[in-house]
RNA sequence: GGAGACGUCGCAUAGUCAGGUCUAGUGCGCCACCCUGCUAAGGUGGUAACGGGGCAACCCGUUCGAGGGUUCAAAUCCCUCCGUCUCCGCCA
């Protein structure tokens, strides 16, 4: 939810921010308006009910006739009161249903869609397979061939973008992510393994059921939600809660499955396990001063670019365009690993700033100095993914259908260098 | 799944049976000051969040797990839901 005193005090900011996310900049005046409307019924309310309430006290002393008098007026108060406070509520409500439907207030994301994002740097050697000699293989075929990756009875079980991790493959994913865990533990992150069903009020606060909530499962019978990310657990951590922050951020690392309906994403990345309905991840998670958070973005990055290096592919960091942006997000940035047989771009990690805005409809504060209390700054970042397996066997493939391991990644492997087919 | 107990402003509790003086009391903790050679002890005062109004001192409202209801009036009575604990059943 974004900050109602920066709507009041500077719509502008946030039109403009609409307005680069190619969202309805109408919004904000509609919000205006029931900002309005929400507080002069608010207040026509309370002058009814602090009257109800002296009135309330007389007659608790009063005897007799006067006692009468007084509940004949305090009858007619109680119907006043009742209907002011049901119209409070609604415009109350109204205003809400407004303040959701915008999205975080954008810090620094170019303008534009998917196709505007801005390209930080390249790190790392693209392989040139036609100097080598042969042609790459894709994931799968890699994959299949390991006997690490079984989309067929992935299907035949749960359906298509199902999949199971089989032998070496099962224990990359492990080693990957334990590989990734030990690294934010070193950095000082609180390791979590976090629940992958969440109350609806914990989906909404993290901005997941906006303009995305197509992509998101929910148990109906039981009005919980499956977590498309560990983010959503621990964000919610903390809600409503009075955080220390005077040593510094408060920094988490989640390790779940995640859960993802892909509904409109049909035919697309339908080969392997780009694009699947359950994997698992690394998640980072931050909760810092809102001025921190715009450093704290950049350590996250840096984090992830030492996750990438040690798994030794090429990259390139992208700034994301404001319309490519969740509704949480002020700032996004992506690494995308190359994808040889595909010759493009592949995301595999990303970090958001998503200053205040979860933290406000979450209730994390902390204290201020002169006592009050302030939201906090949330942020978030892929420290190591399923798919990370995919521009893995890909990049690192031999002629013979073998796979180099990364030495970082050897100790979690029980020191194995080369993964093989097997027969 | 069955039975019972419980949920109060950091923590612990009073208040609920008998609705109004609860503007939610008290202890602990915390903060400030006093006392003191230092510490301990002691004394005094202050200590929930959120929203609205005001330059401010301050005023008003909401919140006693959540949501409904009864009533002039609800922490207190009724209903539903959630959570915690104890016992039983069932299953890893």
């Amino acid at each position: 939810m974004i900050d109602l005193r920066l709507l009041r005090d500077n719509p502008d900011v946030v039109r403009a921010s609409q307005v680069a996310r190619g969202d309805d900049p109408d919004l904000v005046d509609a919000a205006l308006d029931a900002d309005a409307r929400r507080r002069s019924s608010l207040s026509e309310f309370e002058n009814l009910r602090a009257e109800q309430k002296s009135l309330g006290k007389q007659v608790a002393k009063a005897q007799g006739d006067e006692k009468q008098a007084l509940l004949a007026r305090t009858k007619q108060l109680a119907q006043d009161v009742k209907s002011h406070q049901a119209t409070a509520a609604e415009a109350e409500q109204e205003l809400e249903r407004v303040l959701y439907s915008i999205a975080n207030v954008i810090e620094g994301a170019p303008a534009g869609g998917e196709e505007d994002f801005v390209e930080l740097k390249q790190v790392g050697e693209r392989r040139d397979f036609a100097a080598e000699g042969f042609e790459p293989k894709d994931h799968l075929e890699l994959g299949e061939g390991l006997r690490a990756i079984d989309t067929k009875r992935g299907a035949k079980v749960s359906g298509a973008r199902f999949y199971f991790l089989t032998g070496i493959g099962a224990r990359l994913e492990l080693a990957l992510l334990n590989m990734a865990m030990d690294q934010a533990v070193q950095e000082g992150f609180t390791p979590m393994i976090t629940p992958t069903l969440v109350k609806p009020e914990t989906m909404q606060g993290t901005g997941f059921l906006g303009a995305h909530a197509d992509e998101v499962y929910r148990l109906e019978k039981d009005d919980l939600y499956l977590v498309g990310t560990s983010e959503v657990a621990l964000a919610g951590y903390h809600s409503d809660e009075i955080v220390d922050l005077s040593d510094g951020p408060m920094r988490y690392a989640g390790w779940s499955a995640c859960y993802r309906r892909e509904a409109g994403s049909a035919g697309r990345d339908t080969r392997g396990i780009i694009r699947v309905h359950q994997f698992h991840k690394v998640e980072m998670f931050s909760y810092c001063a809102p001025e921190d958070a715009e450093a704290e973005h950049q350590r996250l990055l840096g984090w992830e670019e030492t996750m990438m290096a040690k798994v030794e592919l090429p990259y390139r960091v992208i700034d994301t365009a404001a319309g490519d942006l969740g509704s949480s997000a002020a700032r996004k940035f992506d690494c995308e690993a190359w994808l040889p047989t595909q010759e493009r771009w592949l995301e595999l990690t990303s970090t958001s700033n998503c200053t205040t805005f979860q933290a406000r409809r979450l209730g994390v504060r902390v204290r201020t100095e002169d006592g009050s209390t302030r939201n906090v700054a949330t942020l978030n970042g892929t420290l190591g993914t399923t798919r990370w397996i995919v521009a893995l066997l890909e990049n690192h493939q031999q002629a013979d259908g073998s796979v180099y391991v990364p030495e970082a990644l050897r100790p979690y492997l029980g020191g194995l260098e080369l993964l093989e087919p097997t027969k």
